[in-house]
DNA sequence: GAGTTTGAAACT
DNA sequence: CAGTTTCAAACTC
């Protein structure tokens, strides 16, 4: 399949969004560099990398902004500098994370029980979630206002483990990922997918090539995951456990899955035709009709593409 | 409600 | 980065 290049045209549904960046860190030597807020992903707002520094950006979910203050803060104040002053509603020692005493919303969350974490790890569904612990029955517990220093340092701590700690782990629309799939895959080896110990179970999808679980049966067309869903129980017959190798990419290749042949690559190159297509029929000043006729003959024609060469290669 | 199983997160 | 340990939720009895 030949990409064709891209021609300047209005056309604004199928614009390339620049990279979203994570984490912005910036010599001392060099001028400060700004993130753009306009890139960051939705919900998610900008924090400093450090506390006790200038330099360095953190991507932080809203959430978490939305407890520590009431009133919003800019994001930048005018000096680019992060003092007290400029965030915090004097509360806190913490430039920008000052709690503000947010009322939490009981009623929207399940109470954690964590004993040996002090709620400050992922283990803890409400520091995972961004919540403070509020009516938990945890013990030695630090996800509160009282031991927001030690809050905000487990929070810095896990991105910069991993920026994407906080991120949602179904995707939401991102660019990239996929509406209604693990973002990062289950690993699942005993549970086939079918009780709530899978993410992808617990979320209610079924697992994708991104996962990474052995004898999967959360997959469409699974009998043991329609049995699940019509009387809600499994029946685990470990014994009889043939599927060993049922993974969802091994799956993929024996059930012909397109999922198989059909890559990130593939529907770039795809959409850069159609979209070549979309800007010929603007050019020639051909009506909306013609224009969908073109872009609908040059998708089978893609399509046509894929599957040959996915035949050639031996994939189907 | 105590004990077991499970898989994600954390650690080495 | 793979293997191991820790952890808390899900599950079973």
């Amino acid at each position: 399949m030949t990409i064709p290049q891209r021609q300047s045209s209005d056309l604004s549904l199928l614009r390339m969004v620049p990279p979203l960046p994570q984490q912005y860190m910036s010599p001392a030597s060099l001028p400060m560099i700004r993130p753009n807020p306009a890139y960051l992903p939705p919900g998610c707002l900008i924090s400093p990398a450090s506390i006790n520094s200038n330099f360095g950006y953190n991507i932080l979910p809203a959430h978490y902004f939305s407890q520590f203050h009431q009133k919003p803060c800019p994001l930048f104040p005018d000096n680019s500098s992060f003092t007290n002053e400029s965030c915090s509603n004097g509360q806190s020692e913490m430039p920008f994370f000052g709690f503000a005493g947010t009322v939490w919303d009981s009623k929207s969350k399940k109470p954690c029980n964590c004993t040996k974490s002090q709620c400050l790890k992922l283990y803890c569904d409400c520091f995972a979630n961004g919540d403070i612990c509020s009516n938990c029955k945890c013990i030695n517990c630090c996800n509160n206002v009282e031991h927001e220093t030690d809050r905000f340092k487990a929070i810095k701590t896990c991105l910069d483990r991993n920026p994407e700690a906080f991120r949602p782990k179904i995707g939401n629309g991102k660019l990239g990922e996929i509406k209604g799939r693990h973002n990062k895959g289950c690993n699942c080896k005993r549970s086939g997918c079918l009780k709530n110990y899978c993410e992808c179970y617990e979320a209610k999808i079924m697992c994708s090539s991104t996962c990474k679980c052995i004898g999967c049966k959360n997959y469409e067309g699974s009998p043991e995951r329609k049995t699940v869903m019509t009387t809600g129980c499994y029946d685990d017959d470990t014994s009889s456990n043939l599927l060993k190798h049922n993974t969802p990419k091994a799956r993929c290749k024996q059930n012909r899955c397109p999922l198989a042949c059909i890559t990130f690559d593939v529907i770039e190159a795809t959409c850069a035709c159609l979209l070549a297509q979309a800007e010929e029929a603007e050019k020639e000043g051909y009506s909306v009709y013609q224009a969908e006729q073109m872009i609908l003959e040059e998708f089978g024609q893609c399509l046509t593409q894929i599957v040959q060469s996915t035949l050639k290669s031996g994939g189907l």
